[in-house]
This record gives C-alpha cells, structure tokens and sequence, in this order.
DNA sequence: GTGTACGTTAATGTATACATTAATTTTTGG
DNA sequence: CCAAAAATTAATGTATACATTAACGTACAC
C-alpha cells in the first residue's frame, strides 16, 4: 500500500514549527510583530508544551527572539544584518564551488546546475521575476547540496532562511538580474574544468556584486522594517 | 549594592542546556552514549519540562540527537564529519581574515591577535600542549571577533563545539605544532599589510595544513569513537 | 495635578498528570 | 522447544496545573 506522506503523523511540535516558519518566511508574519504564546496556542489549538519547543527551536534558528513576558518576536533585518549574512553565504558558497571543481562530478550531476540555470534564463526572458528566485535559489541550493557536506548545507539554509522575504521584498525593486545567468554558467565552467580558485573566484564576485545590489537599494528603502 | 553574577538566577532550562553541553564538550558525557531524560531530570532534580527544553537547543546546535523512546544520544564525529566541520571553518576563518585585512584595526585589535600567538609560542616553548590549544583557540576567536560579524562568529563557534572533543583527544598525539605560530605571524602582518587575498590565503593554507594532520591522525584511530 | 506605593493581572517558567505507543515480556498453540 | 500473538511496561509527546513575578492600573499622599 502506498504510504500517504500527506497526512501529517508529524508532533505537533514539528508541525508548529513549520508553520510558524513557514508564515515567518513568506512575510506573513512580519518582522518585529510580536505575539503571544497564548495567541499561537489559540491559533492552532495545542496546548503550550508543543508551541514551545517550537519557539525554541525558531529561536535558535535566528528567526525570532523569545521575549519573556512579550510572547515572540520575529528579528528584523537590518541593513547590516544582510551584509553579516551575505558575507556568511559568500564564503560558504565559494569554498562550495571549490570543492566541485576538485570534485568528479556526474552528467547528472551537472544536470542539476545547469536545469536551474536555463530555468533562470527562460524566466527572465518572460519577466517571470518568482519562477527566476526560485530558479536561482535551486542552482545555490544544488551547489551546497553537491558538495555532500550536510552541515554546510544546513548553515546556508538557515541563513538563505533568515534572509529570504528581504530578497523577496527587494525582487521586483532591483534592476532585472540579467548577468546572473552567465556568472552561473561561467562558473560551471570553472568547476567542470577543474579549475578551483577560478571557480571560488566566480562565484565570489557573483555573490559580492548581488550583495551590493541589495544592500545599496535597502539603504533607499531604510524606513521599511524587514 | 554589587551584581552578584556567580548566584545564579537563570532558568533551569539554561543551567541543565550549559551543564549537559559543558560534559560534552569536555568529554564525560561521551560520543554515542544514550541517557534517559528521566536520568537527567534525576541528576538535575529537575523536572521534564526544562529538561526536553534544553536538549532541544542543543539538538539544533548539532550536539546531541533525539532518540524518541531511547532518550538523547551524543553525535559522534566521524573522520568524515570532522572534514565538514573544517571545511566550514576554513571557508569561514579565511573570510573573517579577508575582512580583517580589509578593515582599519586599532592597535588593541592587533593585540587580541598578536598575544594569543605570543602566548602560544611561550607555551609551546615549555611543552605546555593544553595553554598552548587554549592559546590558539583564543587566536581563532579573536579572528572571527574581530569582523565584528555576529552571526560568522556564532557559527564557527558552533562547529568548534562539535570540533572541540576530537581536537582535545588528538593534542597529545599529533607532532608539535611548530608552524602555527608562524601561519598567524604571517597571517597577522597579511591583514597589517591590508592584503585581503593573501591574508585569506595564509589562513586557508593553514587550516588546510591543520585538516590533514587531524584527519591522518583519525584515521589511524578509527576503531575509537569520538 | 503628580508621583509613589500598593494591589491586581496576566504571561511565563516549571511541575505534574495523562495519553500514546514502541519495546519487551508473557502466554499460547503447534 | 519454538514462533506468533497477546499483555505489559516504560518512555515520550502532550495537556494542564501551579508558582512566580513583571507590567499595569489604582488609589492615596502631598
């Protein structure tokens, strides 16, 4: 019989947590809100035991900050938050490039770089700015993920999550990324020619100049809490 | 009237996160060994509640697992899981010496650098192996902490935590460690020098150099776990 | 009218009670 | 004596009860 991944047998703790990130991430809870345990226990009809841990478990995720007496507050972003996490991603990111360069990599392998690349491509053709995010964030995610380093994974994602609705909210205000696409193939490239300081190279650049991009258009929208 | 800060006033769920995290890092709560959350809770005299809390947190820090019916079970590192923990770092340590070098240091800067080395000479000088790691974990702390960048200094503390048991048991069996001294002498007149490239280069040499002496040493300790 | 002390409220930290179910033991049929 | 089923145990996930105390409001002194 099929197993119905669906139906959530999940703890309520872990089901929690989800949603709470999930709202966290797509804005919907917005950064510096605050609310009560009482509220997210009303919310979703558990009791506070489960919405704890989740709390806690955000928390040390870098989402919100637990404020006794206060309930939870989701941590904005700052200006020079984004710059701490761009530099985090930038290192991470390029040491991962390096690593694919010194690596054999399979056609398959290769497929799951150069799909989200072309994806970027079409989309950008049809002005479709989400399907390019989500293009994009497939080609950083399968660069961290072709590494086989788990931990290294998991520090880009949680920091990709701390800053995900900035670069949402930033998507359609910043020129149309029209050089991403070849800075991911040049990077491929380097990676399939073995070459790993090229490789760390490009993709540092590529990171450094998406920094800038982002931190210089939140400068002009400072008043915006994120 | 003076702040007594030794009395402790913090939660439980804290005092039993430090006390539980502390017997890891230093080894008495050792790699692979199951406890019971109710041995805990006895041991602390505690109850669940603060307990689960704290074993959470530190499931999250990647220290421990959660072993529904089997209670919680300190991570081993494998040889392979201490090659992610160092590739990380080295991503990370040689970014936060690329920004070092990038940025203006005042001289008490250089001091928390330049002392930490001085005093790994000294101790390495007197066969000292326990001041002289101590030493050169100040070093290293000193390098992230000086970026100024909070969230790149939380990580790499992080993964030095899970780092810091192996590299305890390999100190005494590793050959001296002449060169370092030298790496963050060069290291040090790199970021002086303002040489980003370089000073990011020395400090990836380094650790490079650090990763093989630690992973051929596991691997001649394979059957121990750690 | 203003500031302070007091009382009240309510949110959380912690303890405990309860429900569920994996693991183990016991029983039973062969 | 062995294997499968049934009963029991025990560890956890969850709910709830209780204790503490910061935050707030009120009243009182001046």
């Amino acid at each position: 019989m099929l197993k119905d991944t669906t139906s959530e047998n999940l703890p309520l703790a872990e089901i929690a947590y989800r949603a709470i990130r999930e709202e966290i991430l797509n804005n919907q809870f917005k950064a510096g809100e605050q609310v009560l345990e009482k509220a997210l226990v009303e919310r979703f009809g558990i009791s506070r035991t489960p919405v704890r841990e989740a709390c806690v478990r955000l928390e040390k995720e870098g989402l919100i900050e637990i404020k006794p007496r206060h309930g939870i507050r989701v941590k904005p972003i700052s200006v020079e938050d984004m710059a701490e996490i761009y530099d985090i991603l930038t290192a991470l990111e390029s040491e991962a490039a390096r690593i694919l360069a010194e690596k054999q990599l399979t056609e398959d392998d290769y497929q799951t770089l150069v799909a989200p690349t072309a994806a970027m491509e079409q989309a950008l053709a049809n002005d479709q700015l989400e399907a390019w995010a989500e293009a994009d964030e497939a080609f950083h995610l399968a660069l961290v993920n072709l590494t086989g380093n788990q931990r290294l994974k998991q520090v880009v994602l949680q920091f990709w999550g701390q800053a995900h609705r900035v670069r949402y909210f930033t998507l359609h205000l910043r020129p149309k990324p029209t050089g991403s696409t070849q800075d991911h193939i040049d990077l491929v490239n380097a990676i399939k020619a073995g070459n790993a300081n090229l490789a760390a190279e490009i993709h540092r650049n590529h990171r450094i100049k998406g920094k800038h991009t982002l931190l210089n258009l939140l400068e002009t929208y400072r008043f915006v809490q994120l």
